[in-house]
DNA sequence: ATTCTGATTCTCT
DNA sequence: GAGAATCAGAATT
């Protein structure tokens, strides 16, 4: 079934390295369905995390029970709390076994528009309401409790890779936001022209 | 417009 | 105990 999850196509694509999974997962869309109704977001914006060979990742050090699910196979969500307050997801990438994620930074709300605008609690513009890690996972309804849930088989989190397609031309790279080490990798993706992509800014305590 | 700070708690050293 | 893949709102760098 084109357009579907499925465990040929994307399943695959998101087996590369993360900085081409990072390319391939946008224009993906990403649907949270649960009894409040469906939130659908396509990813305008992403961060490559390669790892134990990336001292940015949080497997750099190597496995702990946090990034656990980093270190199976790709297709799953590995969901972060951050700053005391806020949940961040990835898509777990790579070969299983290699630690590899993509961070998910933004997104379009292409469906559930008032349900994620509820989570979020804002009247501000649409194009907002997706942008940031911490602010898409709330619109999209996402938490701790979505640690390690599949993504590939249309379950209740399903990323489908049916979108028009992404023209290469307008995917735009540089350095990872808010990261201290590795501050000048340019593994973060985004599509040139999108709303909803999030404005960069570098960690404080990023070397010069 | 740009820069800085407070909020809040989990994780690993 | 320190630092953190953030965000919104306040201060003015």
């Amino acid at each position: 079934m084109p357009g579907s999850p499925d465990g040929t196509g994307l399943e695959s694509l998101l087996a590369a390295p993360a900085p081409e999974a990072a390319r391939v997962l946008l224009g993906c869309t990403l649907s949270h369905r649960t009894p409040e109704g469906t939130v659908t977001v396509r990813l305008t914006e992403v961060e490559a995390y390669a790892g134990e060979d990336d001292p940015a990742s949080h497997a750099w050090r190597g496995p702990t029970p946090r990034t656990a699910v980093m270190f199976g196979p790709a297709g799953h969500l590995y969901v972060y709390f951050s700053y005391g307050m806020h949940f961040c997801g990835n898509v777990v990438v790579g070969a299983d076994g290699h630690a590899s994620a993509v961070l998910l930074r933004a997104g379009e709300v292409v469906e559930g528009e008032d349900l994620a605008r509820r989570r979020r609690g804002t009247s501000g513009r649409t194009a907002a309401l997706g942008r940031g890690p911490a602010n898409l996972m709330l619109a999209l309804g996402v938490d701790r409790s979505h640690d390690g849930a599949g993504l590939l088989h249309d379950g209740e989190l399903a990323l489908r890779h049916d979108a028009p397609p992404v023209d290469p031309a307008r995917v735009r790279t540089g350095p990872r936001v808010g990261v201290s080490r590795a501050a000048d990798v340019a593994w973060r993706f985004w599509l040139d022209g999108e709303p909803s992509v999030s404005a960069y800014r570098r960690s404080p305590r990023a070397p010069l």
